[in-house]
DNA sequence: CTAAGTGTTCGGAACATTCCGAACAAACTA
DNA sequence: TAGTTTGTTCGGAATGTTCCGAACACTTAG
């Protein structure tokens, strides 16, 4: 323990249960923990020992699910890769197109199953389950948001809960 | 489209994402929506063309997750298999534990980091987002059954709006 | 006690995925 | 424009996963 090689490859485990290539959660875990702000394929390649071929598709996925954002700074050869504003809010309306995904799923079962009367209950209980959980996420993200600025503006403790008010809503 | 046999492959896709095997997404789409309440190992395999051991490890799979429940009707000679009580609740609460996880290894990440700012800052905002909506996601839960039971109560649609209002409470 | 039936475990085959190295395309510099 | 650097795409190797059939326990009926 103690150790960022241990983290990074935790990274990799957690995120690939997400969907994500092995490789893409261990450049999420560098980017979380041990690179600083700016970061180029090539330091990517060096740090985790992967070809830059592997890196650039790990990148692309990355990008394409909108955790890293992909910049050029100004007079650079190469492009740098960094997390992106709000990463872990993307992350988590991520989950909330699962769910709708789910009420999907439900509704086309719907479509294909009979007039029995159990099945029918369940599918549709199903579906108003998943879409109810679809609505009410994001307002779950307005206030984490709402209450991460509350907190901002008293920051001496007098609200009332929750380990979010200890920081000052720095825009990671 | 309209084909139950899609309706079963399409749920083996989706349940496959949440980390089970394609043929237990693949029983979860029967037990949806094709077969009755009551079904055994043997009709499972039929049904779906697999063979009993492949049956066996899914059914096992689907019953630590705590999506399947198996009984043994009396003077039954063979287990059945139905959906557990509450299997969406179960499904969402696998999510809350995920994002437990997930503020676990933003820990993980503080306990290694050295004290660079900025990266301090991004995994303890990263620990705390997935600490509140570890929280907070049950009582979402909560507020679904609540919402449903008080559906159940006013059947006549004056409670305001959601598809859950539309049908009684079923318990699946 | 014997025999039939039910469920689990295991080794190997089939399958899909990931990754690497090389070839390719594109952009910038001089 | 020629040459260099950056980034992407592609075929093949390697890895990991899933599934099947067979062998193995365990239970129950007769």
């Amino acid at each position: 323990m103690a150790d960022i090689e241990e983290f990074v490859e935790s990274a990799g485990l957690y995120f690939e249960r997400l969907g994500l290539s092995r490789t893409a959660g261990r450049v999420m875990g560098c980017l979380l923990a041990d690179t600083g702000e700016a970061v180029d394929a090539p330091g990517l390649c060096a740090r985790l020992g992967v070809a830059k071929s592997s890196m650039s598709v790990a990148l692309h996925q990355l990008e394409r699910s909108g955790l890293v954002e992909r910049y050029r700074p100004p007079r650079a050869r190469r492009d740098h890769y960094r997390l992106t504003e709000d990463v872990f809010g993307r992350a988590f309306r991520a989950k909330m197109t699962e769910f709708a995904a789910f009420a999907a799923l439900a509704e086309q079962g719907l479509d294909v199953v009979g007039d029995r009367p159990a099945a029918r209950a369940r599918l549709e209980h199903m579906r108003d389950m998943y879409a109810f959980m679809a609505r009410e996420f994001p307002r779950l993200l307005d206030r984490w948001d709402a209450e991460r600025t509350d907190a901002a503006r008293r920051p001496d403790g007098s609200d009332t809960d929750g380990p979010h008010r200890l920081r000052p809503p720095t825009r990671l």
